[in-house]
Order: structure tokens, then sequence, then C-alpha cells
DNA sequence: CAGTATCCTGTTGGATACTG
DNA sequence: CAGTATCCAACAGGATACTG
């Protein structure tokens, strides 16, 4: 991953934060797993409406990597994988809440901005 | 741009934010003209070490399509082109000062797991 | 100065099918 | 259930050269 990290080399960190959450699905794969206990892949999986088990499995995997999120495998049949936040990833909490209430607003926003277009 | 967005159809507000500030340098571009006053391109260009025109270009085109960024282009010879962040912008500073003091201290913790990796 | 115009490559992400 | 294995298309982003 040194090199999924170009933008870590010029070294501003502002990159370096964003690039780290950049990717199809991470930012909503933490804040799925921030909401409170583990989930499993299938969980997940179904929180994300339209993701491929192979994208899924390589965001979980960069997380991992990334060190946001652990992975257990617990030793059944069958098999049952559970994915948790980790402390660091944890850490990344305000970004994620705040990325969401300003989402949320801005949703709102573009709603208003539609209706009054028809409106006028 | 309708189509640049694509995350957003499934309707995560998390996926919206995250998305509108994806791109090779939209975070440090805003970052920079969140630092104070207004920009030239040329200043932007010295202060984003390794960026050719063209992504300079497009970044800040897609910025100002999303209403972050205002462009201002003085009738003078040689041509002087201001950028100036806007309100909606401006909405968007404590994620990136987050994003800016989170990233530093990565880059400390990284820095540190390294120096202890060459003791050991 | 502030960009365009071309051309090109690599990575991201999607579709589909299969397995321990 | 929790993934892999292949294959593929699209696009972001880079290199280089040129212009009003």
């Amino acid at each position: 991953m040194a090199d999924r990290h170009y933008r870590t080399i010029p070294g501003c960190p502002v990159e370096v934060t964003l690039d780290l959450i950049d990717g199809r699905w991470k930012g909503v794969v933490l804040h799925h797993l921030m909401a409170g206990q583990c989930l499993r892949f299938s969980e997940l999986h179904r929180r994300l409406p339209g993701i491929t088990p192979r994208l899924l499995t390589k965001q979980l995997r960069d997380l991992e990597t990334d060190g946001f999120v652990s992975r257990t495998v617990h030793a059944e049949v069958p098999p049952r994988v559970e994915y948790r936040i980790t402390e660091e990833g944890e850490s990344l909490r305000p970004l994620i809440e705040f990325a969401e209430t300003w989402g949320r607003a801005r949703m709102a926003r573009v709603q208003a901005a539609h209706a009054s277009q028809r409106v006028a």
C-alpha cells in the first residue's frame, strides 16, 4: 500500500487523511462500523446496496491494512467473519460524523433548490 | 457533473460529502484557499508541487461547479485570474481542518513507528 | 499569465462465475 | 457464509506541447 498512497509523498497532511478514506465505499463502511457493534461480511453487504463482494472485500482489506478495521475469523461452519472498528478507526469519527451531517444538509439544500426551480 | 457524482445515487450522506472533495488535489486546494486571501492560478500552482496545469484547471473547475470556489477574471494583460473560497466552501472548513490536524498526527505516528523499527 | 489540446497509462471499480 | 478468480470498461490523472 506504500504505492497506493502516492499522495503522501509530497506530504500535505490534508492529502494524507483524505487519501486514506478514498475509495468508493470506505467512508460508508466506517460509518456503519461506527454505529455500534461489529458486523459480519454479509451484514455489511446488505447495508451497501450495489457493492459487489469483490469490492467490499477490497475496501475492507484496505481499511484493515491501514489499521481502521479489525477482522476476526471464527472457526465455525458456516464461517463467521466479524469486522469491527479499531481505536485508530474511531479517531476518524469526527470526520465521518461531520460528513454525515454536512451531506444531509446539502441534500436538503439541493432538494430545496430543485423545488423552487419547479415553481419559478 | 451529475454523472460525476455517481455516489449520490444511493444517497448515503457520507458518500455525498466525500465524493465532492474526491480528487487528487481538491482537499489541498480548499485548504490553501481557506488560508486567507484569494490566490491566482500561478500561486496555487506553486503551492501544489507536481500538479500539471491541466489537472489544476480541472480540480478548480469542479470546485467551482460544486459551488466551493469562485473564479474572477480581471480584464488585464497579462491576464489575472483569482480564486476565492465561497460561503459554501467555507462550510467545509471543519472537515479540512480536521483532516489537517489528524493527518499531521498520523504522519508523526508513522515517523515514530519507523524510528522504533530501526532501534529494534 | 492562465490556461488548451492531445495523447496515453494505470488504477478503480463493475460483471459474472466459482469455491472452501 | 465469506469470500476468489477472471475479465473488462471507464475514467482519473500524468506528460508534453502549444496559445490568446
